[in-house]
DNA sequence: GAGTCCTGGATTGTTGACAATATGAGGCAC
DNA sequence: GTGCCTCATATTGTCAACAATCCAGGACTC
């Protein structure tokens, strides 16, 4: 349905399109999103080795760009461990997503073909649908909130954005929004902040949208901060 | 014999403080920033080797960093080369630093020590007098002005937004200042959008903070967009 | 003459073994 | 009993050889 997203999680494919390294890279950093891989936890090369069928060598490549990427820390002949964000870390990320994904909507208000604003459009119908068949159940707030900002990120047209917000933050974001339990109201909430930005887009007003961004993420970053004050949420 | 007295002491000493595959990473990054390796270059591993006398197995693993950075791009069994970036995208990295290095600057406000505070308008004092020094020359332009801007992205106390401004995009950027020539006359203004910076942290004042450091890397993009019209700056 | 297929060569991806180092258990002195 | 040093072990860093794949050049066909 979406092959942007989470094309992996399903058996490895039979050919070997990419190289092993890419591979162990991909299921790396999906066990670690998906919490397989608790945050702390130190793993040893090969241990991981026989976990994925394969050697140190494209193991330690992989191991490399994880580092690279801040979702592992090294230390020399010590071991890798998953990297544990603390929840002051995870306010600063949506500070970060709030600048980032504002820049993100106004350049995507001024770039983005028709074509992909009617898409926009459609993705969120469909958002709206599996809200009420789920009864504003967590799927939305899980996957389908990424599925609207990855559409934004893409169609800002700017390139090294697109890369450091799909490839870098969301990771670490969906990284602690796999256990984050959703708030009773939320995604409906939220799906009419996404209908408001992409209407603001369709009308090509990009002041409007990146304010409307900007304030949608920080309405998520506050209620986390409140989950996190209620003790909902521990890191 | 004490032999764990000495190796604690002795074996740190000698050049070979981290591990190969961190040095030739270093060697590496160094090495296409500073234009040796010139943008769309194709570089071979072997080469790569004799050249930083290390063999290809921590050399792959630095160049899987890299590509993780984006400072490189690899094609399965085809060689790597070193990343392009059109005049285009050189613009885009403007628009991206001037939303992040603006939420650096407002947070910086809120958080940096009066110490540091005092370290950054000494820093510009000696810019200052190097500038002076120089007649306005290139210095300035070349390094200088990322130490102040490290300096705002350290003091914002954001770990990941550092590590975005530091790790990723000040190598991206300094790849093609390098060969930038420094306009006249921008180095003393950008002095003084520094010290109206500076001053606004100072005060604790991160609303504007914000402002100017937008304001100043706008001007900055600005500058770069005229000389690509006027053809100064081919890339 | 142009396009296509094929083959040789070179380069990359992968593997298993070897060397260097940190961690943890155990013993010794105090 | 407590703290420090020592040593064994397991883990990581590194290396050189092997296998798989792409690319360039040439011959052949249309």
């Amino acid at each position: 349905m979406n092959p942007l997203l989470l094309t992996k999680t399903t058996v490895h494919a039979p050919i070997q399109s990419q190289t092993r390294a890419d591979d162990a890279f991909d299921c790396l950093q999906m066990a670690i999103v998906k919490g397989d891989l608790a945050p702390g936890e130190k793993i040893g090369e090969v241990e991981l080795c026989a976990r994925f069928n394969l050697t140190r060598g494209p193991l330690r490549e992989a191991l490399g760009r994880l580092e690279s990427r801040g979702l592992l820390v090294r230390r020399a002949h010590a071991g890798v461990k998953v990297v544990s964000v603390s929840s002051d870390e995870l306010i600063e990320l949506y500070h970060i997503r709030e600048a980032m994904e504002g820049l993100a909507a106004r350049q995507a208000a001024e770039r983005m073909t028709d074509a992909e604003i009617a898409d926009l459009h459609a993705t969120l119908d469909s958002h709206e649908a599996m809200i009420k068949q789920a009864h504003g159940q967590a799927y939305y707030q899980g996957e389908g909130d990424y599925d609207f900002h990855h559409r934004i990120a893409t169609g800002s047209r700017n390139a090294k954005l697109a890369q450091m917000l799909l490839g870098d933050l969301y990771y670490m974001v969906r990284m602690y929004r796999y256990r984050l339990s959703t708030s009773a109201g939320r995604p409906q909430k939220a799906l009419g902040e996404h209908r408001r930005i992409a209407e603001a887009i369709a009308q090509r007003d990009g002041e409007l949208a990146e304010f409307l961004m900007r304030r949608h993420i920080n309405a998520a970053r506050k209620n986390i901060e409140q989950k996190i004050r209620q003790g909902t949420l521990d890191i």
